[in-house]
This record gives C-alpha cells, structure tokens and sequence, in this order.
DNA sequence: ATGACCATGTAACACGTTACATGATTGT
DNA sequence: ACAATCATGTAACGTGTTACATGGTCAT
C-alpha cells in the first residue's frame, strides 16, 4: 500500500491525521489525494505495526488531536521502500478512454467542446502550479540553486506537475487544431 | 464504473471477455488495464442490465465462447457517457510520492538512480508507442488527415501518449542533470 | 443562530488484483 | 511430453469513496 508509506514519509514530523490530510491536499493534491475515512484506520494500522506511535494532544478547539511520528522501524521501512525503486503503477485515463471511443457520437463539434473542456480544467491547474513556483522563487535567494536536500526533491516533484500538465495543453491544443480542420472541410465538402 | 462504458463502447464489434482482454491490451494498454477476472462479471452485470446481449459461439480450440454485443440501450448508455464531459481522476503517481520523500535517504546517489530507473522505462514506453505510430503511417497515405472518424480520435490518444512520454523523459533529463551538478558542488565543497 | 472549521471515527459499497480451478487444442 | 494459448469463471483480499455519526469552537 502506498498511503501507508506516504505517511510514514510526511510523519517525520509529528502530526494527527488531521494534518496529514490537509499535508496531503495542499502538498502533494497534484499527484495524490486520500479520504480521512482511509487516513485515520491507516495510521491505527501503522501504529499497530510498530512503524508509527502517538500520544494525545489538546486542541484549541474541538475535540483532542491524536498526534502520531515515525519510529525507528518507520524509518526503515520507508527507506526499504524508497530503495525499491520506482512503483509505476498502471495510470487509468478516462477522459483517454472517453476520446478513444468518441466516434460513437460521430459528430466533430461533440469531440470539440470535449477537448475544449480538457484544455480549460488543465490551463487552470498549471496557472496554479506556475503560481506556487512563482512565490517560492520570489521566498528564496537563488531558486532553486540554492534549495536543500528536501525542498530540492520537493521541487522536482513539482516541476513534473508543470511540465506535463505543459505537454497536455499542447497536445489539447493541437488536438482541438484538427478537429476543427476536419469541421472546416466537411462544410466545404457539404 | 469506467471499464463498463470501455466494455460498451469496445463491443460495438461482437466480442469475447477473452477478446475484449486481447483489445485492452494492445489497443488502449498505455493507459488502461483491466483482468479478465474483472471482466467476466462485468459483462454479466452489463446484460443483466440489459445493455449488452450474449450468445454461444463454437472455438477452433478451448471451450465454448460467450460473444457479447451492445443493444441499443446501452448505445444511448455510451453517448450518455461520452456526452458527460471529461472525467479527470486523481491520477495517484506514486513515483512521484517516492521522489517527494526521498530526502530521506539523505543520498544523491540513490535519487540519481532513481530517476535513471525511470528515464529507461520512458524510454521504452516512447520507443514502443512511436514504432506504432510509424507502422500506422507506412499502411495509411496521407497519415494523418485521411484517417476516417474511428481511427482518428484513436490516433488522438497515441499522440497523447506519445506527447507526455516524451514530456516525463524531458523532465527526467533535466532532474538528472540537476542532480548530478548537486553531486559534484558536494564533492568540490568535500 | 448559522455556517465554517476542528477533530475523530464507523459502515457500506465500489473497484481492482492475485490466486485458484478447470479443461481443450496446438505447436515444438 | 511439455509449454503456450484458448476460454470461462470463483474466492479472497486490498484499496479507496461516500455516507453517516458525534460534538466542540469561532466568526458573522
């Protein structure tokens, strides 16, 4: 499971499920997303496991926090599995599948609007994706030269958000380009 | 449920479970997987629902086959579908969590390697998706503009495959060689 | 007082994989 | 004879989402 390992990873400083879920939406939401349904049984789990412990903690408000950190046998085991090498796992487009099987509609203008959808949902991510880089290069003297250890791979993984969401646009783009070729000739041809 | 509607929308041509894993493979296989142990009784659920039919085939060799095809609900099923706008889902990379964490190994080295792992799987997806491309083009004159309605929103997505591979291993480059000038300030400074 | 946020959790369901079971045919 | 391929299926398990349950605090 990979959630287990990502939180033994995010857990290297203490925090409840709470947090995480908010670690997880605001810092990696660009490439993970998980549930508190799914965060709170999985840290009881790790826990269980002997790879995370906790203690209670006061809240200013609501109820008390449970805040959890990695132990020495976390470490290792995200170690062993950062050393495994890369989990590539089998992404599932379906806005792909949706394209692939469009000529079911057989009507350009459908797979037009289509695409146009996909170019905007897109546009915006990366404008937000630019915008976070963009105030961290205006943070820190010499980005990201200058970056340490851990926000230099953080920033890797944020320069892959931007270069593919990049690619996409472009190939929406181009994509968007034929059709409307294909349109333009059908009413020449009608 | 994505694969019901990539069921649906596959079986405008009478097929098999078996076939129809054969036609996942090979044509939609770079961003799509499914098992034969979750098709079986999806095309069970499909016909209970009255969305496809089925009848007993004769095989060359092997057992009896189930050929399957789309009634006409489940054509207005499949439009309804198409027709929803594109689904974007939280795509989970969980490479992309391995490199987030990987500070932790505290170890150029280990990320070089890494991403070197990566690099080399791209590189064969790349070569795999563009040999496709190729052999499609030597078949059809005029690749790709003369391509009919079918086979041209089926190109889209080869290009879309093609065009973030190539993306992923532009981005890998550069992190290795962002890496790698890391690995040599560390020795200059050591 | 109403809604947003803090904070933890359970239950039911949906989706997907791995392992197992069965057995015929074809090529080496 | 042995392995690969054809062909269908079930069972157990792992992973993830949606809906539900509870209740306190803070700002408008």
């Amino acid at each position: 499971m990979s959630l287990e390992h990502i939180l033994l990873g995010l857990l290297r400083q203490p925090a409840s499920g709470y947090d995480l879920k908010a670690a997880i939406d605001s810092g990696i939401g660009h490439f993970w997303a998980a549930e508190l349904s799914q965060i709170y049984p999985t840290l009881k789990k790790l826990q269980k496991s002997g790879l995370l412990r906790s203690r209670n903690a006061p809240s200013k408000r609501g109820p008390g926090r449970l805040v959890y950190e990695t132990t020495a046998k976390g470490h290792t085991e995200l170690a062993n599995w950062l050393k495994s090498g890369p989990q590539i796992g089998d992404a599932r487009h379906t806005f792909l599948a949706q394209i692939f099987l469009m000529d079911e509609l057989k009507n350009y203008p459908s797979t037009l609007q289509f695409l146009e959808q996909l170019r905007d949902r897109w546009a915006m991510r990366l404008a937000a994706l630019e915008g976070i880089e963009k105030m961290w290069s205006a943070r820190v003297p010499n980005f990201p030269k200058a970056l340490p250890l851990a926000e230099f791979h953080r920033h890797m993984t944020l320069r892959m958000g931007i270069e593919s969401n990049r690619a996409w646009l472009t190939w929406c783009d181009e994509s968007i380009h034929r059709v409307q070729e294909r349109i333009r000739k059908e009413k020449n041809r009608g």
